[in-house]
DNA sequence: AATGAATGAGTATTCATTCAT
DNA sequence: AATGAATGAATACTCATTCAT
């Protein structure tokens, strides 16, 4: 019989056939893991909730315990990878001395470069392939807002100068964006030359 | 103007259920214009075959006589869009004098942002909803290219200098369409202001 | 009876809105018998999917949850086919004296007609209509190995002799197909007749 | 442009600009012929008018100048196998003196299945693949009333004798038929065993 | 006679979501 | 909390046939 065979199939795969009762925190990371790495390998369209739950090793309906919908999976995952990476970008940033404006924005640079290399992929796929509303602007709004604080405290601290602060920093970090994909996109992969060139550009804006 | 509906009219008129043999250019232009239209209105994945051909006056067989999928409109929408995006922007740096790099960049600078702002909504649609690999990276490639010439022959006159053309290529690219992006979202649709404010940031990069 | 709705009646009553949750064997079998009649009564690609579903009362994806595509009915059909007519057949054998070689061939003899007749709608849809490689010829193998043994008891005991108990089988088997269907053609449904005229051919045969 | 692409390639594939006017029984023969070498290769469902057209290098208007619908070329294939198979049996056995049956039904027997193997290719599809009303059934009548004839001059003539000759024709002609297949479904294609196995069987049924 | 652009009815299949257990 | 059987709306695409040229 087709059927039978092919719930034998599934059957197959899951691990037990118990109920196991795991904490909710565990299972949303299961499931939330378990849709990056599909989303990465066969994008978000073409990944459905059954591929999730199947490789997380849940049921069907355990998923729609913990998400609404398939877009839910989407923003918390970027979400997740906003907060990600702006904490580490913070951390960069906050190991450098208060008043060296110059050295808290190169790490900024670095930190955001070496980031982002390390998470183009599942940077790609969670914000350029699914746009609802204008969630993603608020997200980059977070990412601006750090560096625009950046960059005005070194300007009120005379380390540069700056005609209009939120122009400077979205060129800065589109600009970046750009160039670290034009990278990938040719199999460069090391952060350290290609910080070197933004921040002659960049130095070059700010010194005016 | 990029991409407008240079046919359209005719194909509102023909509701007629005679059978008109059309030359090819006409058709796939009438088929186009329409996509665009809905795509640009409705989002591509709402908008279905069905709803293409109706607004286009024409069978649905007709569409896949000259398209092979629903995605092959959207690679072609995407080719025309960036032919007519740089055709118009050479226009408008080939009316400045052939050595006056400033104001050729000036002019490539103010050609752009016009022709992003009036086309923006095309762009979003056919350039970030849809990802097709490594296309889109190639009709960049098209548009960093002209840049990348504006700025060697500017080098060479002694205009500025660059540590690195393709990077500064990238980052004014990029760095252009984040501010524009920002400034529509802020409903300043105005091409002057935003110039300005890239200028300004632009020529401290180039005069190093 | 080979391959008949054992659980019609419940599907024709079942037209609430309710969800029902059967088991998967129930829900295969009215799935198939609904898929058998109509093929029967329509031709198999004269029947949609929707027809199906319809007839056996279920909703569209209930289908696809059994089966991976319409094809598979019939793969499904075909086993049922199969295993039904042999499981018959076997029985009249069976109940003939294991030692009465004759007569335990005149019993396949006259229940695979029986069946034949019995079936023969089915069996013309399920087997001529669609052809998937060789399955066909491993289900026809099933049938040919029972009556190949039958054949072989019967050498190996001195009731009969034969040159080439394959070749034998094949004639008899294809034989009494072409004999079956010219009948019915002729809307002649009985078996005796037709197994009377084969069985003077046969017994020829096995006699040498 | 996609569509300029497609038209491209197909102009490259046929072989001139300029229409050539051919006598229709040549044009006929080069439709025919592409079909059935298609149809062999890929089923005669999944091929289309334009594979056939492609094929044989006409325009498709042209198929339907000399065919009505695709099924009249599978009628049309049918009925030239049938004329040439018959014709082809027919030419063997008046080759062997009038009076001598059994050579004349070795003859028969031999020819039948040299022209079967020869062809079964084209005749499985032609035959199995498609059953209109009951043409085909007409078909096989062309071909049993052949063989009843031979049966019936031979039992006239006292060579044999049979209870009912139809019955026999048909399970000779099945019969071979279905060791045919058998044989070639396992790699055998030479006629010499095949007959020699059916031989001893059908001598039997006929000597009685 | 020959062509191929134009047509549109027709259908299998997908998948997010619900809910009985 | 967990499950997975059940659902059905929604849509891209095929292809035999026609007919203007």
């Amino acid at each position: 019989m087709v059927a039978k065979a092919k719930t034998e199939g599934l059957a197959q795969i899951r691990r037990s056939r118990t109920r196991r009762v795991l904490p909710a925190e565990v299972r949303v990371g299961d499931l939330m893991s378990a849709a990056a790495a599909l989303f990465i390998a066969k994008g978000i369209e073409a990944t459905t909730v059954n591929d999730i739950v199947e490789r997380a090793g849940v049921g069907k309906g355990t998923f729609y315990h913990y998400f609404e919908t398939k877009e839910d999976v989407i923003v918390a995952l970027r979400e997740r990878f906003s907060r990600d990476f702006t904490a580490e970008v913070a951390q960069a940033v906050a190991s450098c001395p208060t008043d060296d404006h110059r050295a808290r924005f190169a790490a900024w640079l670095r930190g955001t470069v070496e980031a982002y290399i390390a998470n183009y992929k599942l940077h790609d796929v969670v914000f350029h392939e699914f746009r609802p509303g204008n969630r993603n602007v608020k997200d980059k709004e977070i990412v601006l807002a750090q560096l625009g604080e950046l960059l005005a405290a070194g300007e009120a601290a005379g380390a540069w100068k700056l005609p209009d602060a939120r122009t400077a920093a979205i060129v800065i970090f589109d600009g970046m964006h750009g160039v670290v994909d034009d990278a990938i996109a040719g199999d460069q992969r090391e952060a350290e030359p290609i910080c070197r060139r933004l921040s002659e550009l960049f130095s070059r804006m700010l010194s005016g």
